[in-house]
DNA sequence: AGCACGCCGACT
DNA sequence: GTCGGCGTGCTC
């Protein structure tokens, strides 16, 4: 038996177990309590976890350095944690690592702010930068030291400098806390369907108990009208509450449209933010003064104080797969968290996933429809572009009929948004004179030609380059020849269709940040933008009042490859985007450029038979055993020697899993065979829903032993299928 | 994840 | 002859 003084510590580093240590000095320490521990020879903070330390050789253990004063990890959490990992076989100190992304925060004293206000009279050199300084801090004491810089227009530098110097005096004041929501303001007012899911809403977070409800309605039916009564309930027993988006670029007008409607700030949360905001984010979710959390994915695994609620807006969106270390599906982990929270989640979405379609059939979540448009508006009509009647000039990708379209939109006083998901001038360049394509040095993928920022780029690595003066393989000079459209093009196009009309491009690269997507819809609203041409970035979410025809550029764009999740994905995605058109008394229309009309998903969506699609391909799916019916995990295994890891893909399949119920599909090389230098060969296993996937994997990989030089991934439930 | 240890190329 | 490149392996 282990001595009872010895404790079991996952610390966030990728470590399959918890490591043992002594309590020591500590005194008596309990699961959740967060302790500073000595590790290699540097400190780490961990978490106590549950469960008895394997015996350990007595020399090997260390001792706690001390416990901290921090709220710690609630049962919830770590059995989440423990379920995550086994889920998706990472080391349980990986998925530790993502409660806690900024270990001090929870620890550190609360954030102080450091105001300024004048010093002593002291001998220095004078100068103008150091006048202006004085001056404005002896007008407007308390402005911060970056505040300042700002105002007198010096560099911080100038500041810092007279701070040590004496000439400024500096003090520390509690940061600024935002008051908490106001749950007893009244929404918006809701008609009758709405009030009876909202009602239904409000009654499953009052229960305290597990439940899941789908909310489906097309856009502008009032969904976030609705969940919002949902979060004011949850508000109401002051509990927390988290809402996932799936992209940070919604996160902006997500929390003004929540600080209107309960006049204060929701906290928002996503990895772009600084070190410090997110420290003090950190700290106020784990302390439980934020109340409202606005994130993105990785805001799900926070440690909240008391979560009463989660939201996860925009469900059937792909981006809340994490692609990379623990490769997780946000959206399914927040099923799973608020089962061991014992609460309420809501999965919002015009365009459910058939996955959450499945388990509304099945009975496992309850189903709120909002069918109607609110207000006037009625569904835009949307017409279909046969590019095979209607041929396109060479190198040009505006059909006469869309064309005309704009053209009567403009002359109406209304806006035209264009959309092609693909970002850039031309997502492929190559050399006239001998036809050498322009590629990626370590992706087997082209280089993409951004032409405002002047370079070469890979979508995948972020390899960047100049735009070469000769060809690299003939040495030809100039030749350089872009093929196929990317949004920097299509702009160009439209623009030379349309001389007079404002445009804007808007697009990952050409707004990132919240703010920059912010200033763009309002430009949008304000007007100041006749036609917005944009990738999938402009396809959710905002609402355009005066925006009355969409125009698909290239609606196959998604149904290539073969990928059999292809059309669900395709079929979500433009129904979103045709979303857009037509506000309010607006009738808005959409053109759809196809060669592919007869294609079930343009079909469909050209007859607004959204059911008669979801039909279909829950039919497929089913008759071809795939998710939701079947279960899937992928490997992918990486090297930087080719054959090397063939081979070790290879062994791997002679060792793999059969039974019934089992397949093993593969080794083959991965969609992108190429990425960041490395090799990458995948396999796919595919199962009945009765099996333990996780559990076969784990017996499966155990028998091979990898080469250091061969890294493994396993992505359980896939988002591709290919 | 860090960090140390360890074995092969360009410099004081 | 050293300084230092990053491959490999360990941390209670």
């Amino acid at each position: 038996m282990t001595p009872p003084d010895q404790i079991r510590v996952l610390l966030p580093l990728p470590l399959a177990e918890p490591f043992t240590y002594r309590t020591g000095e500590a005194g008596p320490l309990v699961p959740g309590d967060i302790v500073e521990v000595p590790i290699g020879n540097r400190v780490s903070l961990g978490v106590v976890w549950d469960g008895n330390p394997e015996p350990l050789p007595l020399a090997k253990v260390k001792a706690v350095l001390r416990r901290c004063e921090a709220p710690p990890i609630s049962p919830a959490l770590r059995k989440l944690v423990d379920w995550v990992a086994g889920y998706t076989l990472n080391p349980t100190g990986a998925v530790l690592k993502m409660c806690l992304p900024e270990p001090r925060a929870l620890v550190e004293p609360p954030p102080m702010r450091q105001i300024l206000r004048s010093g002593k009279t002291i001998e220095m050199r004078a100068s103008a930068q150091r006048d202006r300084v004085l001056q404005i801090v002896a007008e407007r004491p308390g402005l911060s030291p970056p505040e300042l810089a700002e105002a007198a227009a010096v560099s911080p530098a100038v500041v810092r400098k007279l701070v040590e110097l004496g000439a400024l005096q500096a003090d520390q004041v509690p940061a600024f806390r935002p008051p908490p929501p106001d749950w007893r303001r009244d929404g918006r007012a809701l008609n009758a369907t709405q009030a009876e899911a909202a009602a239904g809403l409000r009654a499953a977070v009052a229960a305290r108990d597990f439940s899941v409800t789908l909310l489906e309605g097309v856009t502008g039916a009032g969904k976030t009208e609705v969940y919002y009564e949902a979060v004011a309930e949850a508000l109401r027993a002051g509990r927390q509450v988290l809402v996932l988006l799936p992209e940070i670029a919604l996160t902006q007008q997500s929390l003004d449209r929540f600080e209107q409607r309960f006049g204060a700030p929701a906290w928002a949360w996503h990895s772009e933010m600084a070190e410090g905001r997110r420290a003090a984010t950190l700290r106020a979710i784990g302390h439980g003064e934020a109340k409202v959390v606005i994130g993105a994915r990785s805001a799900l695994f926070l440690p909240y104080a008391d979560l009463g609620l989660i939201i996860v807006d925009e469900e059937h969106d792909a981006s809340y797969k994490q692609e990379e270390g623990v490769i997780y599906n946000a959206r399914d982990m927040a099923v799973v968290r608020a089962k061991l929270e014992s609460i309420a989640v809501i999965l919002a979405s015009a365009t459910p996933s058939l996955e959450s379609l499945h388990n509304v059939a099945r009975r496992r979540y309850a189903h709120a429809v909002l069918p109607e448009r609110h207000g006037a508006a009625t569904l835009p009509r949307i017409d279909i572009v046969d590019l095979r009647k209607e041929r396109l000039p060479a190198q040009r990708f505006i059909s006469a009929s869309l064309q005309a379209a704009i053209r009567e939109t403009m002359e109406n006083g209304e806006q035209a948004m264009l959309f092609l998901n693909r970002r850039g001038y031309a997502p492929l360049t190559l050399c006239g004179a001998c036809g050498h394509r322009l590629q990626c040095p370590n992706c087997a993928a082209w280089l993409v030609e951004h032409k405002r920022h002047g370079r070469l780029q890979c979508h995948h690595c972020g390899h960047q380059q100049r735009l070469p003066d000769t060809c690299p393989s003939c040495g030809a000079e100039d030749r350089f020849k872009a093929c196929g459209p990317g949004v920097e093009r299509l702009a160009e196009e439209a623009a030379m269709l349309f001389p007079e009309a404002r445009l804007a491009v808007m697009a990952s690269d050409t707004a990132n940040s919240p703010q920059q997507i912010g200033e763009m819809l309002t430009r949008m609203e304000n007007r100041e933008i006749d036609i917005l041409v944009g990738t999938q970035i402009v396809a959710k979410g905002h609402h355009f009042p005066l925006l009355t025809l969409v125009g698909v550029i290239d609606a196959d764009l998604g149904l290539a490859g073969g990928d059999p999740r292809a059309a669900e994905r395709t079929h979500q995605l433009l129904t979103q985007v045709s979303g857009r058109a037509g506000r309010a008394d607006h009738p808005g229309r959409v053109l759809l450029q196809s060669f592919l009309p007869e294609h079930p998903v343009i079909a469909a969506l050209s007859r607004h038979d959204n059911a008669g699609f979801i039909a279909a391909e829950m039919a497929e799916r089913q008759r071809a055993g795939m998710p939701p019916f079947g279960r899937l995990a992928a490997i992918i295994l990486s090297g930087a020697d080719q054959a090397q890891v063939q081979q070790v893909a290879r062994d791997l399949a002679r060792v793999a899993p059969h039974g019934p119920g089992l397949t093993v599909l593969g080794p083959a090389p991965a969609p992108l065979h190429y990425l960041r230098g490395r090799f990458r060969e995948r396999l796919l296993l595919k199962a009945v829903r009765e099996i333990d996937v996780p559990a076969v994997l784990r017996e499966w990989l155990s028998k091979i032993r990898l080469p250091s030089a061969v890294k493994r991934a396993v992505d359980v439930d896939p988002y591709s299928f290919l």
